[in-house]
DNA sequence: GCGGATCAG
DNA sequence: ATGGCTGATCCGC
């Protein structure tokens, strides 16, 4: 498909050519970004619908952005696919592909040798949902007289969260703009068709989705559940345990299909189901008969590697539309191609991500710990394995220092209600801006203290949202103008975890101040004034005096400060004590903690001078490479040509394969082997 | 450690 | 006119 470049007038050439050119990647950029799910029958055409998107899309912020994105990763791709000629193309040391080898028939050999894994993943959820409400409520799920299956619906407004099988026939998908879905079906039905909208009702999906976990439950007491509507069984039990009335053994794909079936008589809800010998293997599954079907998956290397060899990677969870887009770049849709192009994979990709594809492309999962590593516990235990906690909200675009103060306060102020709730405290606080043009800035800091006030927070990421601020206006090519702001605070303390002398010391004092050394999270202790109300007594203050040792390792500490190691400060400890000088335990603590943040501030101060330093390179090459953005892209790339001859020139000397990249390869390889 | 990107749902 | 939110991970620097 060519977009039309014929009906160009002659004038203005310049603009328009760019226009052309943005048309064309764009247009590239939409085919790619069709997601996951399968063509239809009675679809319309895929490019029909790129065109009306194409057309809507227009000129917004929104879609220029996605355009310097997917530059940026075509740009990306260009450089790789350089480097691996560069680095002699398909070449490895033997003994290098051996070791690949080696790796594959591991992970072949690995696979669990029955199909008891089962992925059960709802049809449309939120939409079904919403014929489940009619069912349970008598009402008729109709939309002016006709079945809502007859007709587009979607969940969701401004965003599409869920759309029907009808609507996906208009090219209308999850994540897809409200008013371009709208357009969709308007202009393909020429205007005799309207997409309907319905209000999401996520306390309602969330108890439908409990209720299908109970049945499921049933089945495995243990299965585990990532989102609402996805579930991850391990029927092994169940069946050993189980038989049939006439005592034979039971069938893995009759006990699916019953179990679907409780759902959909039980909940009014049906979902699709895969069923193979690893849980990543059934999720690729649970997609292939979609909506309300199941597929089996027998186990055994035949049975698998004949499954995969037809898959294509945008199936593999985990190869988005980017990776996707790279891994074409070499020639490699299938996972036949991938296992085909296996060792290429090693010299194009970095370790994990080699190591990651090379796996699936035999669909070798399920050999003992990654089944388990992808352990989640939605809905269930909680947090534990919890990292990071984040709220975002876009509103529209404001500029003034107290409404993005205001907006920023109202993001803090959730997330510390959202952490007081968990329980959580951490030691880093990332700060996200997004501009009105879409273009997004994220700034950190990882602070000494674990924080989980909303004052404490909200101080440190103000800080953040003007080191922003600065940086964009002090550029010509933005403008201050946000559309979005989110706190992430991560680096959680670690609880219960051991908790060596000096916590305990600081659990005594805590207890000896009366406000208990168990690290319970009570609220703001409200104390005299701001540097005072460093809570010395609390525990949870405590563990981190190693980890900012570490941190001042890292950074080049000044000489005349002074960087202990924990046995050290143990020893201070003890000392003092025994010096009878510090009766008032209180009092030393609060010495301790003036002296940390007396190194809290020279290791600030140390990454600012290394921020300036970094800012004044940047204004050297600036002004070295004469002004303005494209000069010095110009001469970035001309530089990369030089090198990149002067390599080949290298290479071609050296005659043979890269043999130190090789050995390093090697030893990626070897460690992945040892992995089991 | 930091910042940008990618991915999933 | 209208283009989300939460959490995780990887990579390059």
């Amino acid at each position: 498909m060519k977009p039309s470049s014929s009906s160009l007038g002659d004038g203005d050439k310049s603009k328009k050519e760019s226009d052309v050119d943005v048309t064309t990647r764009a247009s590239n950029l939409l085919v790619y970004g069709s997601g996951k799910g399968n063509q239809q029958q009675g679809s319309y055409s895929k490019d029909a619908i790129s065109a009306i998107i194409l057309r809507c899309s227009g000129n917004s912020d929104y879609f220029r952005q996605q355009v310097v994105k997917d530059d940026k990763s075509n740009e990306r791709i260009k450089e790789m696919k350089s480097k691996f000629e560069r680095e002699g193309g398909s070449c490895l040391c033997s003994s290098t592909m051996q070791s690949i080898d080696a790796l594959v028939d591991k992970y072949r050999g690995n696979r669990p040798k029955e199909s008891n894994k089962i992925v059960v993943d709802m049809d449309s959820f939120y939409y079904s949902c919403a014929l489940a409400r009619h069912k349970e409520e008598g009402t008729e799920p109709t939309h002016q007289g006709v079945h809502l299956n007859q007709i587009p619906v979607v969940v969701g407004g401004g965003m599409i969260l869920t759309s029907n099988y009808e609507a996906r026939k208009y090219g209308v998908r999850s994540a897809m703009a409200g008013f371009i879905a709208d357009q969709l079906v308007t202009e393909l039905s020429n205007g005799k068709v309207k997409l309907l909208h319905l209000k999401s009702d996520h306390k309602y999906y969330a108890a439908k989705s409990a209720q299908v976990r109970s049945i499921l439950m049933e089945y495995d007491p243990n299965l585990k559940q990532y989102s609402l509507d996805e579930f991850y069984l391990d029927l092994t039990a169940y069946l050993a345990t189980t038989t049939t009335n006439d005592g034979s053994v039971v069938d893995v794909q009759e006990v699916v299909e019953k179990m679907r079936a409780r759902v959909l008589a039980e909940c009014f809800l049906s979902c699709s189901a895969g069923i193979a010998p690893s849980s990543v293997l059934a999720k690729i599954c649970s997609d292939w008969k979609k909506p309300n079907g199941q597929f089996y998956l027998p186990p055994g290397d035949e049975s698998v590697m004949a499954f995969m060899r037809e898959l294509d990677c945008r199936k593999i969870p985990g190869v988005g539309r980017v990776t996707q887009k790279f891994l074409a770049a070499f020639g490699i849709d299938t996972c036949a191609h991938l296992f085909g192009k296996r060792y290429d994979i090693f010299k194009i990709f970095k370790e994990k991500t080699a190591g990651f594809l090379l796996r699936a492309s035999v669909g070798g999962w399920g050999g003992g710990e990654d089944e388990d590593s992808t352990a989640s516990s939605f809905g269930s235990t909680g947090d534990q394995g919890q990292k990071g906690i984040s709220i975002e909200r876009t509103f529209s675009a404001v500029w003034k220092r107290e409404d993005v103060r205001n907006m920023l306060e109202h993001v803090c102020d959730k997330l510390g209600e959202n952490m007081e709730r968990k329980g959580l405290r951490g030691r880093r606080i990332t700060a996200k801006v997004k501009l009105a043009s879409y273009v997004v800035f994220s700034r950190s800091k990882t602070g000494r203290m674990y924080m989980n006030e909303k004052e404490e927070i909200l101080k440190v990421a103000d800080e953040l949202v003007e080191r922003v601020r600065k940086e964009v206006e002090a550029r010509d090519d933005l403008e201050w103008k946000i559309r979005l702001l989110g706190v992430r605070v991560d680096e959680f303390e670690v609880k219960g975890g051991g908790g060596g002398s000096i916590e305990k010391f600081f659990k005594k004092v805590g207890e000896k101040e009366g406000r208990g050394g168990g690290g319970e999270k009570e609220g703001a202790v409200e104390m005299g004034d701001e540097e005072e109300a460093v809570e010395v007594g609390d525990d949870v203050e405590v563990v981190e005096v190693d980890d900012y040792v570490e941190v001042e390792d890292d950074v080049e500490v000044e000489d005349d400060v002074e960087v202990e190691d924990d046995e050290e400060v143990m020893l201070s400890l003890s000392q003092s004590q025994r010096d009878g000088e510090h009766d008032d335990d209180w009092k030393f603590a609060k010495a301790l903690q003036d002296r940390y943040d007396e190194e809290q501030k020279q290791f600030e101060q140390q990454m600012n001078k290394g921020r300036e330093k970094e800012k004044e390179r940047e204004e050297r090459k600036e002004a070295g490479g004469g002004r303005g953005k494209l000069t010095d892209e110009q001469l970035a790339r001309r530089l990369q040509k030089e090198e990149e001859m002067w390599d080949r020139g290298r290479r071609r000397k050296e005659k043979t394969v890269n043999k130190a990249g090789d050995a390093k390869r090697q030893k990626t390889i070897l460690d992945l082997m040892k992995g089991k």
